[in-house]
RNA sequence: GAGGGUAUAGCUCAGUAGGUUAGAGCGACAGUUUGUGGCACUGUAGGUCGUGGGUUCGAGACCCAUUACUCUCCCCA
């Protein structure tokens, strides 16, 4: 019999995580439904084709797939062993897979409002707070199972939606009393610097160069902006466009005189100014830092993209989003823009551990231990501790008759901050002694008086 | 996909150049103390040293393989 484990990148979270979790999952939710969101679930599972493709080459390899359950037709067994070679080249089939766990939480939800576009009133606003899975090799801040919470705004263009998705960062992140720098940029600032550098089909490969800048520095980013076929004068402008630094006011002017006469880069540069300005209103700006390196990997983003970062710690991003006009394009419905971010609540809470920023009360345990002094004591205890528990007092009784010593030491291990002692003293005369652990004081009362002693 | 590190008691780890019966701290349990905990002292239980092979008179230690965990890169939350 070997030891019992669970899967790599998956954890078990004991009664304290758990409740850290819950404070974390309650403060965003909250925020999320302050702000006019509503709820959404979907299944854990989706179908493997609503998936594939969505994430780019390296996000399907990262999908986790489910295996059929066996050979549903056996006249399929030869269709069947030919899925089979393919999966073993690395390659998906439906014949071995049709479901898969989803990867994010953003295409099952562009997938539910294809489904549903006709039912739904625009702009739809939802909120969705679930596990999802990545067959990713686990490391510090990267597990295979964890939570994401998104909130995404589907039918409108406006830039108010960016502008109050940034405001939702800044509450849940106030309200968790983490310092953040909100990160932002615009793929058509991306796309209008790759068209002055060598075409919009070059995009990609400069997006994925100069999102390596502040790993691996700017000579073998453009060592590999050669290998690219980007010649000297191009390089020489990505240069000037990476090395723009000042206020984010200073930025975008130096941006603007960089890409003029550009068509997407006027535009790009228009909407931030516009979410920036919005954001000196209400006092929000100092959080929010133009940052034209920032990139990310998703591919359906077109205008402004958000990348979270905790300010002091080591840890990658902690939320990010951004816009996409064409959504539910990949799925058949067309013309439904959106916007939309999302909390990485793991990461978030391996922060805030490092950081000691749990509030201390947020672990409610029980409250009352009654010790359990004999039959009779015990029968009387439990009658007084119902009566603490329909004042909604935390309560439990010590199951067994034991010495005073164990049931001490239960309490102590358990933080139980009061005891009431039952025993037949007590008992012989209807009342109880309530002890405070922590401050070692003790009364002796009537029954009646313990029912209000902790209101 | 590439490259490091680790694996010895329930937990955290020692184990010195290969040498008799495998060690500590914490925890658990019991006792000193049968109605008052935290402290202290005493004692008890618990290990085919991840697994398989090899070298050797002799392997927890050295070599090979394998598995698991962990970290870094790629990519990402």
């Amino acid at each position: 019999m070997s030891k019992p484990s669970i899967p790599q990148g998956t954890r078990d979270f004991n009664a304290a995580t758990v409740h850290k979790r819950q404070y974390i999952l309650n403060t965003i939710k909250h925020v999320f439904e302050t702000f006019g969101f509503q709820p959404l679930e979907t299944p854990a599972m989706e179908n493997l084709e609503t998936l594939m493709g969505k994430y780019g080459e390296e996000g399907d390899k990262l999908i986790f797939k489910i295996l059929n359950n066996g050979l549903d037709n056996p006249a399929k067994e030869v269709q069947t062993k030919e899925g089979f070679d393919k999966i073993l080249q690395g390659k998906s089939t439906t014949t071995i897979t049709e479901r898969a766990l989803r990867y994010d939480l953003t295409i099952p939800f562009a997938r539910y409002v294809a489904m549903n576009h006709g039912s739904l009133t625009f702009p739809f606003k939802r909120y969705q707070m679930q596990p999802v899975w990545r067959a990713d090799r686990p490391q510090k801040g990267r597990y295979r199972e964890f939570y994401q919470c998104d909130a995404d705004i589907v039918g409108s263009e406006s830039l108010i939606n960016e502008v109050d998705l940034v405001s939702i960062y800044v509450t849940a992140f106030k309200a968790l009393q983490l310092p953040v720098t909100i990160k932002v940029n615009n793929r058509k600032i991306l796309l209008a610097l790759a068209q002055v550098c060598g075409g919009e089909d070059k995009l990609i490969d400069l997006t994925i160069a100069i999102d390596k800048l502040d790993k691996i520095g700017w000579e073998k980013v453009q060592a590999e902006l050669s290998t690219k076929g980007f010649n000297d004068q191009q390089q020489s402008v990505i240069h000037t466009y990476l090395n723009i630094a000042g206020t984010n006011q200073e930025k975008l002017t130096k941006l603007a005189e960089l890409l003029a006469g550009n068509e997407h880069a006027n535009k790009g540069i228009e909407e931030l100014n516009f979410v920036l300005n919005y954001h000196q209103a209400t006092g929000m700006a100092s959080f929010i830092e133009a940052d034209f390196t920032l990139a990310r990997g998703l591919n359906y983003y077109t205008g402004i993209i958000f990348e979270v970062k905790a300010n002091d710690a080591q840890m990658g991003s902690i939320g990010g989003g951004g816009r996409y006009d064409d959504l539910t394009g990949l799925f058949g419905v067309n013309n439904v823009p959106g916007v939309g971010i999302s909390f990485g609540v793991d990461r978030i809470f391996d922060v805030l551990e490092e950081k000691q920023l749990f509030p201390a009360t947020i672990e409610a345990g029980t409250q009352v231990l009654f010790f359990n002094l004999g039959e009779q004591e015990a029968a009387a205890a439990y009658l007084q501790m119902m009566q603490l528990r329909n004042k909604k007092i935390a309560c439990e009784i010590y199951p067994e008759k034991s010495k005073f010593d164990k049931q001490f030491k239960y309490a102590e291990k358990k933080n139980i901050p009061h005891i009431v002692i039952i025993g037949s003293e007590e008992l012989a005369a209807s009342k109880c002694t309530v002890k405070n652990l922590a401050s070692g004081q003790q009364n002796t009362i009537s029954f009646e008086e313990l029912t209000n002693y902790f209101d």
